[in-house]
DNA sequence: TTCATATATTCAAGTTTGTGCACATAATAT
DNA sequence: ATATTATGTGCACAAACTTGAATATATGAA
């Protein structure tokens, strides 16, 4: 009862849910600064978000090194199966550049691992490349 | 999306997700007062939470005079569907003492309405008369 | 070792939320 | 009309939440 409510709580917010959407776009995981450039928010208030889902037991992380991946978790009963599958369900609409844009950072991975940190160089080496273009993450 | 967002966080409260359970165990609606004397809050605070859960279009309200009654909304799409599905899944564990005080509410209702208001005397003199018996409602 | 970097945490605002109290509204009864 | 009753709302305040800035931790590189 006290997890429902948690996993509850921890979804009524847009950033959270945001991280959700993006864990459930890939087929894999996502390192920490890849979602935090996606997302286009600082990498601490990102830190904290993580912390709150793993908190509620919907993210579980895997460290490597320097670097740690979020992946979505295996629910732990029916409740959260269903819940899961609510998460699973949530249209593109409201994330179109965000997800653009992750697609666009997992361009820089090296052997399907993340290699660039935070706001790197080469990120914003592409996102200028890009928004010659078109106006991907303009505001 | 703000609709998700607003409906996770009406789920996020433990007297809203009471509320719900409440209605999930129960084929029809339910009265306002009935909801208060199964939980034990105050009524003000009952019909604040009661707002939140229909602005998130999770309940739906029918009123009869002066009698207002509550149900279930209608899963407005595939996810709200898969939420309704985690919420009338949620396990009866944590509410046995609520669901019992429901069942006895609900013992007072004529032709299947409401007639009795808030704490009132008949629902006192129930809860006393099962009191003697054992310690349901007991704190 | 020292430095650089990916991530986490502490602190201090500012904001939101939950609740008790009193009062307001609306519908019924007398 | 007045009284009663079921429900809703405004106010005030405490607790919880969100966030930016700075700082800390931890891992790897040189």
């Amino acid at each position: 009862m006290e997890l429902y409510i948690e996993q509850f709580k921890a979804l009524g917010d847009k950033t959270r849910l945001a991280i959700i959407w993006l864990l459930n776009s890939v087929p894999g995981d996502l390192c920490v600064c890849e979602i935090t450039d996606a997302i286009g928010e600082s990498h601490c208030n990102i830190s904290r978000h993580l912390k709150i889902l793993k908190g509620a037991k919907l993210v579980k992380e895997k460290k490597e090194g320097r670097w740690v991946y979020f992946d979505l978790a295996k629910p732990q009963d029916q409740v959260q199966g269903y819940i899961m599958q609510a998460l699973a369900t949530i249209p593109a609409d409201a994330f179109l550049e965000m997800a653009a844009r992750l697609q666009l950072r997992l361009s820089l991975r090296d052997g399907n691992r993340c290699v660039d940190g935070v706001k790197s160089n080469n990120w914003r080496r592409v996102v200028n490349k890009v928004n010659g273009k078109n106006d991907i993450n303009e505001k």
